[in-house]
This record gives C-alpha cells, sequence and structure tokens, in this order.
DNA sequence: TCGGATAGGCGCCCA
DNA sequence: TGGGCGCTTATCCGA
C-alpha cells in the first residue's frame, strides 16, 4: 500500500488522468451527508484534480469531489485512504481502498472543446430570423438580451402590443408557463402598460401547462426543436450543414 | 485494429467496465447535434452499457449515451470506430480512436447503493415535526403529499388560515418563489379561500425573490439547511448521528 | 409512460 | 463573487 501511495502522489502531482478500478467505500460530508458501502468502482483523478467515483452502471458518478480538490493519500493498515477536501462548499469525501484491481495513469493531451448546435438561444434566433413562426404580425425587437426586465428570450409587438416570447426546446411544464409570466408581468410593471402578450414557443405543452397559460390568456406557439436526428438521413447530418 | 476491435467486443459481451484511454473525436446526433476534435480522452463502457466520453477536466462527461445503448465496433483504415445508438429518445454517437494510449477491462462486483441523508423531504420532515420553526401557531397537516393540491412540501394551519410551506434546502430564488405561489393559488381556488398563507423556508434567499416574496405578501423563513458539514467536528458528523 | 420536482445538481454568462 | 437559468440535464416518484 505504501507503493501504492507513492505512486498516486507522483501521478497527481505531475497532473496525470488517475485510473483507480478498486474495491472501495466512500463517506461524504458537505452540502448533505452519505455513505457508500464496500464494492467494486472506479475512481477517477483528474489533471484538474476533480474526483468521481463511478458505480458500474449509471452516468453519473456516486461520490465526487469538485475542480481542484485537495487530495492526500494515508495508508491506515492495509487500506489506502483517499482524503479529499474542498472549500466553498466546504465538503470532504473520503474513499477508502481494500483492494486494488487495476491501476493506470496517462498524461493526456486534449486542446479540443465541444461545439454543439441546438441549443434553446439558437431556437430564439431562428425565431428572431422568422417571426412568422409565431405569427404574422409578430415583430421581434430584441433577441436574448439581458434586458432590464430580465432574460427575454425574444421579445417584439404584435399591432403594437408588446409580445414575450418564451421557448423551450422541450415539451413545457408548469415551469415554463411560470417563467413566461413572471416576464409578462414585470414588462407590465415596468412599462406601465396593461396589455401585453404572452406566447410560449415550444414542440409541446403538458396539459396543465396549456390550461395554466389559458387561464393567464397567454398562448402555445408549436415550434420544432431546434434541432433533432433524422433517422433517416442521420449520415448527412452534420454540424457543417446548419 | 482487428484484435482490439475483438477485445472490446469481448468485454462487452461479458459486461465488463471497459476503460479506454485513446486519442479520440465525437460525433454526437439526437437531441443535439455536436462535434468534438481529436485529442486524449477517457472513454468508459459500463456493464450497463452506459457509455462515457471524458475529457482531462470537469465533472461531467463531454459525450455520453444513456444506459442500454447498442454499441458496435468497426475498423475503418486505421481507426477504430464506436458506433452507439440509442432509441427513446433516439440519438446516436460515433467515437472515432486514432491511437490507444491504455485499455483495461474488468469484471465488477457492486451490490451496494449510496444511503444519502439531508434531501429537501428530509427538511420538510423536520419543519413537519417542529412547526415551531415556520411559527409558533403552525399546525402542520400534511407533508410531501401528493395532495389535490399539487406536491405541496409541507401543508398547515396558522390561527385556522390554510399555510403553504415551500423548502429549498439552498438559498431560493425567484423559481421557488413562483414555485409557492403556484401552490398557493391553487389551493385558494380548489377551496375557494382568499386568504391562504405562503411561507418560504431556506437557508437564505436573493435580493429579488425577497422582493417578489413581499410583492405577494408571502413570508420567508430562515430554516437551516438539512444536513452540513461541520467544519470542527467533521470527524464525528456520520450518517449514523442523523 | 407521462408529468412534476429535486439534485451534494453542473456549467455558462453577465452584472 | 452572486444571481439567474439552460442542460443531449439525470434521476426519482407517483398517477
Amino acid at each position: 500500500m505504501d507503493e501504492l501511495r507513492g505512486k498516486l502522489s507522483r501521478s497527481i502531482r505531475d497532473r496525470e488522468m488517475v485510473l483507480l478500478l478498486c474495491n472501495c467505500s466512500v463517506e461524504y460530508s458537505g452540502r448533505a451527508v452519505s455513505t457508500l458501502g464496500w464494492g467494486d468502482r472506479l475512481v477517477l483523478v483528474k489533471p484538474d484534480r476533480t474526483v468521481l467515483v463511478h458505480k458500474p452502471d449509471g452516468r453519473n458518478p456516486v461520490n465526487w469531489m469538485p475542480e481542484g480538490t485537495n487530495i492526500e493519500f494515508l495508508v491506515e493498515g492495509d487500506e489506502l485512504l483517499l482524503n479529499c477536501d474542498s472549500v466553498n462548499p466546504r465538503e470532504s469525501m473520503v474513499v477508502r481502498v481494500r483492494r486494488v484491481l487495476c491501476l493506470e495513469s496517462r498524461k493526456l493531451r486534449d486542446g479540443e472543446e465541444l461545439v454543439s448546435v441546438g441549443s434553446e438561444a439558437d431556437m430564439a434566433r431562428r425565431i428572431y430570423d422568422n417571426p412568422s413562426l409565431i405569427s404574422e404580425s409578430f415583430k421581434p425587437v430584441s433577441r436574448e438580451e439581458q434586458t432590464k426586465y430580465g432574460f427575454i428570450d425574444v421579445l417584439g409587438h404584435e399591432g403594437g402590443v408588446f409580445t414575450v416570447v418564451e421557448c423551450k426546446r422541450y415539451k413545457a411544464g408548469l415551469s415554463a408557463v411560470q417563467q413566461l409570466r413572471r416576464y409578462v408581468e414585470r414588462l407590465q410593471k415596468m412599462k406601465g402598460v396593461m396589455e401585453v402578450k404572452g406566447v410560449l414557443a415550444a414542440p409541446s405543452i403538458t396539459g396543465n401547462a396549456k390550461k395554466m397559460l389559458e387561464d393567464w390568456s397567454y398562448r402555445f406557439v408549436s415550434v420544432e426543436p431546434p434541432m433533432f436526428m433524422d433517422p433517416d438521413k442521420s449520415e448527412q447530418k452534420r454540424l457543417a450543414d446548419y
């Protein structure tokens, strides 16, 4: 275990990516408190000192510590302890390693960042450029701007009446309606006008949300999500096409 | 690469955890579309056929596919392709591997699940059991129940007046106030009464949220988060204590 | 399966 | 640094 401790310390000092498959238990204390009993998991220490503990299933780590975590190793009997501490928020995690199945570490070179298309902002942009998606009379004024009324996706008017458009790239629920309502009310208050229209633009909407929308005299406009996989033409659907 | 392909196929067939450190690029198409240029990353295939691609930094995978993803390997020239497909939602990811830095796979045994304390539900329970945290006259009636008024955290009354308590384990923002507002209004409508009190119980609240709360004549009650790390007594803070 | 809500959410951007 | 909010959010839970 002492030898293991040395190797791990050097790897982390050299900012290598560390992969530790092991039988371990985990205790976390910070924003909550949790314990995880003994089992085989992957402990991953990244060069930026993010620490992840992954179970054999699921997308998310069962336990983790954020970037910049302070890590120290202790040998306690025949166990190796990964002692992790972080401030802001103050939290700590202890990984107790009983048996090592596999240990690898490598220095990685990665200069590329993800380029993604199809966000809600892209959807707002499309509506701004194609206002008829909302209505024939809709005239957009500002888009995704930090107006003093808040983060309104698309702001415009229909026949001189202020119109707030809230976009959702997925099916809209109650919280989307609430959000729209907040923007409309803020605009009414700040402009001192009663008549402000509210439009929820999304591919679909839940029943309850529809009802709430109608209660408040807002309206729903069905808009295709900004990006989706075409099952037949998946090969052609490349980022470059957009 | 053919040899590599065989090894990977066998590992996945045998439901092993696969760790592939490699130089790769990734294309994703589904709920959005994205590309990631060449770089060194960890490709992780879990026994449940979740696929993760991790960059050298950050808590989250830069690309991923959900549990149960269909995976096939293709050799294309001197590159290995990981072809991943999933339905519901329909999406696909292609990892193009140019160079392998390290490949390991192991069968894992993990029967333990995380036990965690300190959720919002725990907070609601504490308020239900200690109603004086809200006020001296507060009498709780139901907790975290699917009342016909919705998912109200704690419902009770103060001097005969219905009182809705919405809990947040972290600093409350605008959306928390809106949520409270929705519950209060639903209760007013269903009971046909005007006077329903709204209480937001959280460790703290943002300025805007406070203002909105006061606009609607609701009130804020400062309640400690359900669980937190005591810096001085971190050793004593064990799950068993709660 | 859908709908609603939480999460130790994370990560981004902007004041 | 805090506030507001989107996310390929994921994940849980109830109807």
